[in-house]
DNA sequence: CTTATCGTCAACCAAACGGTTGAATATGGG
DNA sequence: CCCATATTCAACCGTTTGGTTGACGATAAG
């Protein structure tokens, strides 16, 4: 079903969801502290954390009061493989070829993508 | 800037977007042609092209009274770029690894992405 | 027990989205 | 010149989105 697609790429579509995963890509954190450093209420917040929920890009835990959002890479495989198939008409790719050498081989720096 | 990230992935989020931009590996494309298959108006399309083009996933060349789409692959690196980070952290991925390489050596099939 | 904290719910709002229809603007063909 | 074709424009419409606020239920702490 391409509902799950609709869902991924609507949810990276926004750049304040775009940006709460990458700070999951560090550690698992708390609701609250996912708002902190966002201007703007901790209800909106919450729906973001929701909405990427539903797309399955996180999953939430709710441990004591404190409910615990984890990033979930996985979720993104299906959007990337159905993007990689617009690539395959390009002239190879070496570029693309050795960065994903880097990446896969373990000497990739760590760097967050931007958010 | 993350508008370019933002459009993009808005772009992709719309199913008969997705399927515009799948006929379109195929062949450069009229717009009344892309309209042809959707049961929409071709107003309706014509939007969608826009938004396609505003993306960058396309760009459209008027010859005569027909206006041409073409597919711009290229426009889904810097989504691609980005989505990448996430996989970071997974164990190597083989299966992505080797479909990698069978696209990008050639022996890929063709098939096209499910719309 | 009382109070503070965590997070969601509900109602509301303005703006954007995805679609329609009908008119308007090229451009090409007979 | 006249007509058909290709495409967009403009106005409109219902729904969704992204945000607000205030009340609320659950849990932890004093």
């Amino acid at each position: 079903m391409s509902r799950q697609l609709d869902q991924v790429f609507a949810a990276l579509a926004d750049p304040t969801r775009r940006a709460i995963l990458s700070m999951l890509l560090e550690d698992d954190m708390a609701v609250t502290d996912v708002a902190e450093p966002f201007e703007m209420s901790l209800a909106a917040i919450s729906k973001h954390l929701t909405i990427l929920a539903a797309a399955g890009l996180i999953t939430q835990e709710k441990r004591g009061r404190v409910k615990w959002c984890k990033l979930e890479p996985d979720a993104l495989k299906s959007a990337s493989v159905w993007m990689q198939g617009f690539g395959q008409f390009e002239p190879v790719n070496l570029d693309a070829f050795e960065a994903f050498l880097e990446r896969e081989l373990g000497n990739g720096t760590g760097d967050m993508p931007e958010s």
